[in-house]
DNA sequence: ACCTGAACACCGTTCAAGT
DNA sequence: ACCTGAACACCGTTCAAGT
């Protein structure tokens, strides 16, 4: 009886692997990292949180498919892109993650954790075809793909941490803002060059900085 | 009196956010990321956790006081490496960093979670007057300066998250190989790529990849 | 000023019991 | 087969009470 009131609320809609991800990436986008609690991703699925461990198996593998989830998504946009250049495709599959971690800030946490699965995998894989059509040699391939990869990754982490600070400053540009003044005030001696990069910290569009870093690592995998 | 007691059994020595953070470094070092609990901290230390927050403030404080000490350690010992042209500089700070996570696999993780905070200055500072010195023009050298240290950032929390899974597998070795099994029996078609590059996975040295990284990166911000 | 240790409000996870 | 909900073994943090 009151298992059939629940099944009601929730519409007769079985508890299913597929339902309770997606439920988890939206209470994730919602609340942040900390946001995903399995009494609150219960509370959200109208069941209890013991329910949730007959589809999955523990909190990590729910966070390794959730990542999954929004990687795949975000790599087959950037596959229907249409690129002409193996550059292009660099550029595309690189801007393709960025803009889901830009998304999904506990994806860039999500990444950093946990390098060895098959999100990362599809990233290497797109990234390191992109590297053999740009005719790195072969000794110099492995270098190329991780060395753009972990840039990524790099950068990832870095938008999920200030995400996090954005939630408690009002928004990014007051953030920034608030940031290149506490550079500006820095020792004039012990942070000579951080200070002179007040500026442009503030100016700065993430998403084109990003860009431009990997245009540098393209510029060192194209040097002979 | 039984005040008395504890005390007698640190040796009468006081407690102190010094002794206490070096506490945290080592229970760090020694469980990982998970082994840092206040609970934990005080027994290794004979008090009680409640007394912990007379000296910091909370967890994230300890964590942050922790990951500057370490970096500045490491940061230090760069200095006295008296290089002689700003490329080595870059590298001596580049090993420096990864050396010190490859020693404190929980500093990895906490340097990709807080960029903001004055470790992380610490290194742009050291990286970006080496990229000063390099003669990059005025208006690339945010860019250079950030692309660099985000592959570091990369690459450390790469390293943070093999060793955790490493501590799970007997040895290093025995991981890469593993993984590198595993890549080698990837779908031909879906992972072309990845599964050549099964080999060099297996065989590298992470430490003089991580450098190679750093030189093609060195590389594109030599570039015209 | 500094410390104690119980208490509070949480977690992830398990599991007997239900349907 | 699938779900419930109480229980277990933890957390970080607070705080009245001690010295």
């Amino acid at each position: 009886m009151v298992n059939q009131a629940r099944r009601a609320e929730r519409r007769g809609e079985a508890l299913t692997r597929e339902s309770i991800v997606a439920a988890a990436i939206e209470l994730l986008d919602l609340e942040g990292d900390a946001g995903l609690t399995f009494r609150a991703l219960a509370t959200k699925l109208s069941t209890g949180a013991g329910a949730i461990y007959w589809h999955v198996a523990n909190k990590e593998e729910l966070l390794l498919a959730a990542t999954e989830l929004v990687v795949s998504a975000a790599l087959s946009n950037a596959d229907d892109a249409g690129d002409t250049t193996p550059r292009e495709t660099v550029r595309t599959i690189a801007v393709g993650v960025f803009d889901a971690i830009d998304a999904h800030p506990w994806l860039g946490t999500q990444l950093a954790r946990a390098p060895s699965h098959s999100a990362m995998l599809s990233i290497f894989e797109g990234i390191g075809r992109a590297v053999q059509a740009l005719e790195v040699p072969q000794a110099a391939q492995f270098t190329s793909a991780m060395t753009l990869v972990n840039y990524m990754l790099g950068v990832g982490s870095q938008n999920a941490a200030n995400a996090r600070m954005v939630d408690a400053a009002a928004d990014r540009r007051e953030f920034l803002s608030k940031t290149a003044a506490v550079w500006a005030a820095l020792d004039a001696d012990e942070y000579a060059f951080t200070r002179t990069m007040a500026a442009p910290l503030r100016d700065h569009d993430d998403r084109a900085e990003f860009l431009a870093g990997i245009d540098l690592i393209l510029a060192g995998i194209a040097r002979p």
